[in-house]
RNA sequence: GCACCCGUAGCUCAGCUGGAUAGAGUACCUGACUACGAAUCAGGGGGUCAGAGGUUCGAAUCCUCUCGGGUGCACCA
């Protein structure tokens, strides 16, 4: 059920009767008019702005297109009045049974909230997608709960979502990877050892290094790279990928697909993926123009392979292959993405860093090319994290080791907080990160806020069944017993539940969600308050059992949503604040 | 030099395929608990939506340019 989709369908209807009326000419678009919640309250429950939208190509003045409207409108039962208003907004006012009807809805019918936007299309989602070469720190971190977010909210309006991670093992960074734990291995037995080379001087992989002992004894002690690289590389992946899979665990992300990149190779899957695009003309030798700028200092012309992904948007040509015949990091990308393509998803979705802003273009490009346009790729990119101690930048640097990593901050602030604090902005802004705050059981933290509306509607819910009312089946409360304007409102906020879920999938975004949840709840809190000076409005009313029983069916109903909302977001909602 | 993202209240940020008087939080000021959690609420002041043009019934939103900030820019992933 949603509410303003349903009115907008009804206006729709009135539209066409007005065509065959003769009123409005064949043949219209319709697609621009919208149904929203108005700004201001005295605006009534709905506005639509068909008449405007559509004045322009009909010839006719917006208000009596208008007046034509409202008189079909007003014959729907469920609209109560209709106004005219400014340069031509009809806005409605319905029966408070419309009301009543999204509070029963939300309570009696698991999918309220729920779309069918998907329609059961398969969407892959690739997050996170770290290098094997360590735990994941706070940057990563952001970009997994947007992506684990992302792919909930998919999935709760109806696509079938695949969760991915794509482990880059088959790169020169396992390389460095597999070195540093031979230099762990070595001072396992002993040995001294310093890390040069860029190698990775991080302690988590003294274990590492301590396991490989265990595992091999003194067989690689003294040997060349030519004995062990191999061997010790995919121990160094595996390692680390159980680091990583550590990391997911405490943040409640479970993926469904973990793609090694390594499986690409030898196996004749990039060559196939070159050579659909050979085959489609799109792969040529050539030399590329120098950057423009600073120059690099060793630059010089070289023949390369170059996919043409100028013939898709992007700026310049990508090389494929390097001058000595192996593959760029690019040409298992664009492997990797032919076999999700090939795995029959249609639509793909990339979670990058900010760092990667500039894969986006050729990545797009790619996809376009081996699907020919039909599966589009979204790719998101999540902004830096500044992280904040006692109102002090905290800086990252990977020599020094402050490096702060997932673990760490999940450990201190708790999954929940994490995940909420980093939903409440959008994915292409900075984000800061204040540990002092975000610790804080206040206003300034408003997953608390939020938890604190679900806890006192579950108090209320106790405190009713310790008078004993009987609350255990609120679908037969007379919810005419709470019309109040205030409790109507709470009732229009709930039936804006559907429409948000839409409007934040189709722009893949999960943070209206967090937003909404804050609204929802200021509006739990807000009527609670009114309680204060309006004794009718407190939710339990000793003497009226079934006004009780009807107040209470409705901010239920803002429990289960806040349910259903934290749930996308990863969170454990509460019933209990301690 | 080029590409992408961003610029909204003192501060941190929302703002729906272009809609009505641009909204929250925070900070500041004034109020509200003999009810179920005041971990809350109500009210007030605070804006050239970076700037300038353009598109139209209507622009924070779309287009162009300028300024300012971030990120990335041939055989690194």
């Amino acid at each position: 059920m949603n509410l303003f989709a349903d009115i907008r369908a009804t206006i729709i209807d009135c539209l066409d009767a007005l065509t065959n009326d003769g009123f409005l000419p064949t043949g219209l678009d319709f697609g621009n008019v919208t149904v929203d919640p108005p700004r201001d309250a005295t605006h009534g429950d709905m506005a639509t702005n068909a008449a405007m939208v559509l004045a322009k190509t009909v010839g006719l003045k917006p208000r009596v297109i208008a007046e034509a409207l409202a008189e079909k409108l007003v014959e729907d039962d469920r609209i109560s009045s209709v106004e005219i208003a400014g340069p031509g907004f009809l806005n409605l006012v319905l029966d408070a049974g419309v009301w009543a009807g999204v509070v029963n809805a939300v309570l009696l019918d698991d999918n309220f909230g729920k779309s069918n936007l998907g329609a059961g299309k398969k969407m892959n989602v690739e997050y996170i997608s770290a290098n094997p070469t360590g735990p994941l720190h706070v940057g990563h971190t952001r970009g997994a709960v947007f992506g684990d977010a992302l792919a909930s909210l998919l999935a709760y309006a109806g696509f079938d979502v695949t969760r991915e991670y794509y482990i880059n093992d088959g790169g020169a960074q396992v390389d460095v990877l597999a070195r540093s734990v031979y230099l762990r291995y070595l001072e396992a037995h002993g040995q001294a050892v310093t890390f040069e080379d860029g190698t990775y001087p991080g302690e988590y992989l003294i274990k590492a290094g301590e396991d490989l002992k265990v595992k091999v004894g003194d067989a690689y002690v003294g040997q060349g790279e030519d004995v062990w690289l191999d061997e010790v590389r995919a121990f160094g992946t595996d390692a680390m990928m159980a680091l990583i899979r550590e990391d997911l665990d405490a943040l409640g992300i479970k993926m469904d697909v973990f793609y090694s990149e390594k499986s690409l190779y030898g196996t004749g899957r990039i060559e196939a993926a070159i050579e659909d695009l050979k085959n489609k003309g799109l792969i040529y030798k050539g030399t590329l123009q120098p950057p423009k700028g600073k120059l690099p200092e060793d630059w010089e012309p070289r023949e390369q392979t170059l996919f043409k992904s100028t013939d898709f948007g992007d700026d310049v040509d990508r090389p494929i292959q390097k001058s000595d015949g192996a593959w760029t990091y690019f040409a298992p990308d664009i492997a990797y993405h032919y076999d999700k393509i090939y795995r029959g998803f249609d639509a793909l979705i990339d979670v990058f860093g900010a760092d990667h802003g500039g894969y986006v273009k050729r990545m797009k490009a790619a996809v376009a090319a081996l699907s020919d346009n039909v599966v589009p790729l979204d790719v998101k990119l999540t902004q830096l994290v500044k992280l904040y101690k006692n109102g002090e930048p905290f800086k990252m640097s990977k020599r020094a080791g402050t490096f702060i990593m997932l673990r760490d901050l999940v450990a201190e602030v708790g999954p929940d907080v994490t995940r909420f604090h980093m939903l409440t902005r959008k994915n292409d802004a900075p984000l800061d990160f204040d540990f002092d705050k975000v610790t804080e059981q206040s206003k300034d933290n408003p997953v608390f806020y939020v938890q604190y509306a679900s806890a006192r509607v579950h108090s209320v819910i106790r405190k009713a069944v310790e008078m004993g009312i009987d609350v255990s089946d609120l679908s037969c409360a007379d919810l005419s017993l709470a019309t109040h304007t205030a409790e109507l409102a709470m009732a229009a906020k709930l039936a804006e539940w559907p429409r948000v879920v839409e409007i934040a999938a189709k722009g893949h975004e999960p943070h209206r969600i967090a937003f909404y949840l804050y609204d929802l709840a200021s509006e739990l809190h807000g009527l609670w308050n009114r309680g204060n000076d309006d004794a009718s409005l407190r939710f339990l009313q000793a003497d009226n059992i079934p006004a009780t029983q009807a107040k209470i069916a409705l901010i239920k109903a803002v429990s289960v949503v806040i349910s259903h909302g934290l749930g996308i977001l990863g969170i454990t909602p509460v019933e209990e604040m301690r």
